[in-house]
DNA sequence: GCATTAATTCCATAATATTCGAAATATGGA
DNA sequence: TCCATATTTCGAATATTATGGAATTAATGC
């Protein structure tokens, strides 16, 4: 993964409603969710939340899928490990270090 | 770990020069590193370093501890562990999902 | 074609973050 | 005590980001 990529995603993360609908479709997993239901989970204006899911959308952090009149958007997994691996990659200059990662999920 | 602390720690690592010192000083390890040569590193001047490092050691992400002359800052590990767990926490509502994380190392 | 539902884009306003020179503070040694 | 070195704080200019109502685009069925 690429700094700039790296970036992005981050600042996509830091932010209360971005952070909430990230982590709406990380639990949500393959079924994903519609913007429809995310604004009612998380009470947010459609303009709001359109503008969130765009910064989400443009980091890489997930996916749109229209299925008729509605959208699907899911997590992606993979850049969110990539995104984690970014952080720890060379830790240490490579030697052992024996803190868990204390992940709860393999995704 | 909160929502708020993530926030902010999501924040500190969403700019390059930030993203760069941490992952300076991950890789450092226990060594750590102080102002001066993390300035040399990235050709930072001293202003702007300094309010940087405040950033990262606000959210928690680092650490200081002075020695004569020189500060030392630090990776604070465990908190970088608490903050990847809290993205993959409660993953696709619990249920098996296999794609390997792919973090290189534990600390 | 027209009404309906779903979601996005436009836009103006408001709020927040970044930069870095210059001045201030802290430490240790002569 | 006084000087040199290390680092932080101040401050003011600049740039970036977030909000949400209203208008717009897209898809479906009658």
């Amino acid at each position: 993964m690429e700094e700039d990529a790296v970036i992005k995603a981050m600042s996509a993360l830091a932010h209360a409603n971005r952070l909430r609908i990230f982590r709406l479709l990380v639990v949500a997993g393959g079924a994903g969710a519609t913007p429809g239901t995310i604004a009612d989970s998380l009470a947010l204006p459609a303009a709001t939340l359109s503008f969130h899911l765009k910064e989400l959308l443009n980091a890489g952090l997930i996916g749109q899928q229209r299925q008729g009149r509605n959208l699907i958007y899911r997590a992606d997994y993979a850049q969110m490990g990539a995104l984690l691996a970014y952080l720890t990659d060379n830790c240490c200059q490579g030697e052992a270090c024996d803190q868990p990662a204390a992940l709860s999920c393999q995704c």
